[in-house]
DNA sequence: TGCAAACTTTACCTTTACGTAAACTTCATA
DNA sequence: TATGAAGTTTACGTAAAGGTAAAGTTTGCA
């Protein structure tokens, strides 16, 4: 199943993007069954598309960022919904603005745990220097 | 239990603590569990040093930040440690840098992810407008 | 002294995000 | 043709991070 051609490929198999991904078949087929994606079908087996890597791409981002399942699943939701809607529309723009702040926050979080790492690593190399010097095992 | 005087106050209740980064006692007690704080007891009551509660701090940042407590209690374990084995200094190097890398990757997710919102929260306000342009509900 | 609030332990329950195993099908190819 | 690789479904298991309930202390204070 496994596609030879590379570049600008169109559809993958399961195993293309666990290789890609680095994640099992398992995490993918998980992931379809959130309703996360839909990939089409040749037979029972699953052909995935450009669309469907894209949003793989999104969901590991999501989860390196903490995002749930769950939460993923509802942005893909907001973004496919209906743009004439101005009740969806307020409702996306409310999910989009809580993001938002919960991510300023993390940043800020990050640069100071950031920070801390840098000052643990220099009293860490500083406390190496000193060993070496009274050359104690 | 509650203590009533505020400002640099030096011991705390597993209450004080709850309330003051709302949380339930019974995480608290998880935390202890898994051995990330250390309260004195007065008979069988907890009592929080300053030291607990700093804790208490890094271990929400860590996990809004995505570490699990297996994690943070490592940092913790190395932070404490014997600062004249090389090898421990050493060990804590590698998982500084670990660390230091994934939060700097997660500061690139973020900055991707907020220009995608940023985006997302025009195209929304936009079409909002074009809506009410239209005049239809 | 006697309640009510706050504290405790013990123990089982829940959700999320998969891991793992079993048993089966499809397909290329030796 | 048969064997092995890759795919599939179904189903049970697991780890992390608590929630919740039961049943029992402790303590302030009216």
């Amino acid at each position: 199943m496994m596609s030879t051609i590379h570049s600008p490929q169109s559809t993958y198999s399961i195993s293309d993007l666990s290789k890609e991904f680095d994640i099992t078949t398992r995490s993918i087929r998980f992931y379809e069954d959130q309703g996360l994606i839909k990939p089409k079908r040749r037979g029972q087996t699953r052909i995935y598309s450009l669309k469907d890597r894209v949003r793989l791409k999104l969901i590991l981002r999501g989860k390196r960022l903490g995002f749930s399942l769950a939460e993923t699943r509802r942005l893909f939701e907001l973004y496919d919904a209906d743009k004439s809607s101005s009740t969806q529309l307020n409702t996306m723009l409310d999910l989009v603005n809580e993001k938002k702040s919960a991510l300023q926050q993390q940043m800020d979080d990050i640069k100071v745990v950031l920070m801390e790492l840098n000052s643990a690593e220099q009293q860490c190399k500083a406390a190496l220097e000193d060993n070496s010097a009274k050359k104690n095992k």
